[in-house]
DNA sequence: GATGAATGAGATTTCATTCAT
DNA sequence: TATGAATGAAATCTCATTCAT
């Protein structure tokens, strides 16, 4: 029975090969200009066993995301441990994601595509449901602790958790898509410190939010 | 006389229309999927004839936003005239980028696509600078509302007039972005109204910086 | 009457600076490379006003041609003004042909790239009959020259005319458009002076016909 | 083990069968005037499977002379083979190009237009170099011939080996195309046998260099 | 299962030529 | 007559995808 399951590892193993490719070259080249030759390239393996692996060039790229996302979501878990602190809970779900931005550049820059534009897939995949499943997921842990502020008195009584969730929600995203591409025009350019950047920008979110200065 | 006058409109009529279909096409498709072919079709003219008025497929595009550039700025321009209020150009200033991107969806995304990807363009080009120089002009607006602002006592002290312009504007884009690719979903799937969300990013926003609650 | 005169050199005149234009641009891009655009701007014309004097490029190619067929004839009959001698005769004639080459190379180069290229032209146009028969009137002098060598005891008995002619004048120009291909290479590579193989060239022409050793 | 030389030879004929169609084609029209389409069509196989095969259209062009090339100087090769005097080989050198050309007029013609065109190839290529040395080498024994010649008294003593081989063989090659390129007229309007006037040729070279009448 | 090879369909760009003014 | 503008037709090259081995 070890050669079914060492096959099955062989088989996984060689997915991640290939995604790992994949993300390297899409978000070097973007969606459109990389090609899957590339990718077989970067891969080691011939462009058939790549499609082997998957159906199309969309398919795998939904590959690099799903995993992008699962790393941003343990990322998420893994922060928000042991925290009972709203403020707290809500500082370390921002940085995460900032944190997330930084250390896989490659993945956000392929999730945000993936979310702003519109890459066709079959809407019947399981994979693509349980993606947007666990998108949900996530977006109400977030709001959830907008509302759960709320209760507490931390955040202003007139703020909206749905709404202002959401809209920080997609502002962190737009910031840092901007962001990773300006950075280096913000320190030559503006003379801006990244570092300080950041921490002025959970200032302002939190400055927005809460009920009381910091 | 008039004859070299009429050409002269005639043939910036063409560019216009050249534009117009472009700025159509480009949003619809984005920049990689949509074809020189669409453009022209749209324009209802032959493909040779646009690229006797644009030499390259970046070109034209670079055209689009220049375009979608002024009106922008023309927006702003007109949204604070005869306003003297620091409180209320802020307002204007943001409002005119939520009302462009709302009047014309197109050249936001134009102007977004092109912010975020390197579309290779001549940079001796006086286009190009030209541009370059108006997008400082007004961030430069922007940001010397902060500092007046702060002079005035309407901005907290804390606040980094720089920092601060720049990641409003960010998040202003990255949100419009995220904003005009999930409108649809934001009704349906939350039941939120735009005017709602729309008003609770001016509150956002201006808890974030301002001394005093509104 | 003399302003039908007028227009007629002044017609001309276009004539002739669109034929400049078009030899430089045709030797220097050669004919398939230069675009009627290109003759256009450096005659200073529009292409369809360089359309109403010549009916297409093969015909203004053809014109180019003419022109240096011209010039070069006429370099050969000044040449040869005056002179008895048949061995003064041939070596004038030939010289002709060089200074011809060097003097004007994008004449020469047109009319190789015409002679070694099936350019369409209409075969019953009056210009194209005329310019055979003056290639016709020249190779014949050329000939004549030979036969009356031979007549003289010049030239050697068993030398056929017109196959020696013929020949001649083919490896002649042959080596002409080499030549002027590798001129650099050989100075630089061989360290050839031109001059020296010129006359090493003539040399060794008449070595292969004259009776006697020169 | 058969399995991989199999494909490695189907590959290699794929190769040959794609450098003969465009050999064809190349004569046929010139460089410029035959397209892509018409040498897959030729043979057989998609433009883009050729495309697999050679990275662009000059370079396609260049394996037809490599291959070209190869012919001739196996024909020199061939001719020289058993024979040590010097007259002979001289002349058997002469009669293998000449062959050539008459073979392999495709060749002959694709060769003369890639030594007197600018086509642009990478120089760092190996290929190139390779086939640049290989010139060398055949015009070294070329000229070799002459200096031998010169030292057994066969030649004049004012010959310049150097100057009389390049003469020699740029006149040659210049003749041939011309030749190439007049056949029929010559045997239609002046009623020259092909033989006759090669045979003159050979005269013409021989009594231009020799020390005693042949 | 892995792959080298093949390809249809199409992308951008060019250019000789015509036409309305 | 001179020209700016328009265009059909084509050229080179690319790439996601399939298939025989």
């Amino acid at each position: 029975m070890g050669i079914a399951e060492r096959k099955e590892r062989e088989r996984e193993q060689r997915r991640s090969k290939i995604i790992n490719a994949a993300e390297k070259i899409f978000s070097n080249k973007g969606f459109e200009q990389a090609t899957v030759d590339n990718v077989a390239n970067k891969a080691e393996l011939s462009k058939a066993t790549l499609y082997s692996y998957f159906k199309s060039k969309e398919e795998l790229y939904f590959a690099v995301c799903m995993c992008g996302q699962r790393q941003l979501y343990s990322m998420i878990d893994h922060a928000m441990e042991n925290i009972d602190d709203t403020y707290q809970s809500l500082l370390a779900f921002l940085k995460s994601i900032v944190k997330f931005q930084k250390s896989y550049p490659d993945y956000f820059q392929a999730i945000f595509y993936f979310q702003t534009h519109r890459i066709k897939l079959d809407p019947k995949s399981e994979e693509v449901k349980k993606n947007h499943k666990l998108d949900q997921i996530y977006l109400k842990k977030w709001i959830e602790l907008f509302d759960k502020g709320k209760r507490e008195g931390l955040i202003r009584q007139d703020i909206n958790p749905i709404n202002s969730g959401l809209l920080i929600w997609m502002q962190l995203n737009g910031f840092l898509k901007i962001f990773s591409v300006m950075r280096y025009a913000l320190e030559t350019d503006f003379n801006i410190a990244e570092d300080d950047l950041i921490n002025d920008y959970y200032n302002l979110v939190f400055k927005g939010i809460l009920k009381n200065k910091l």
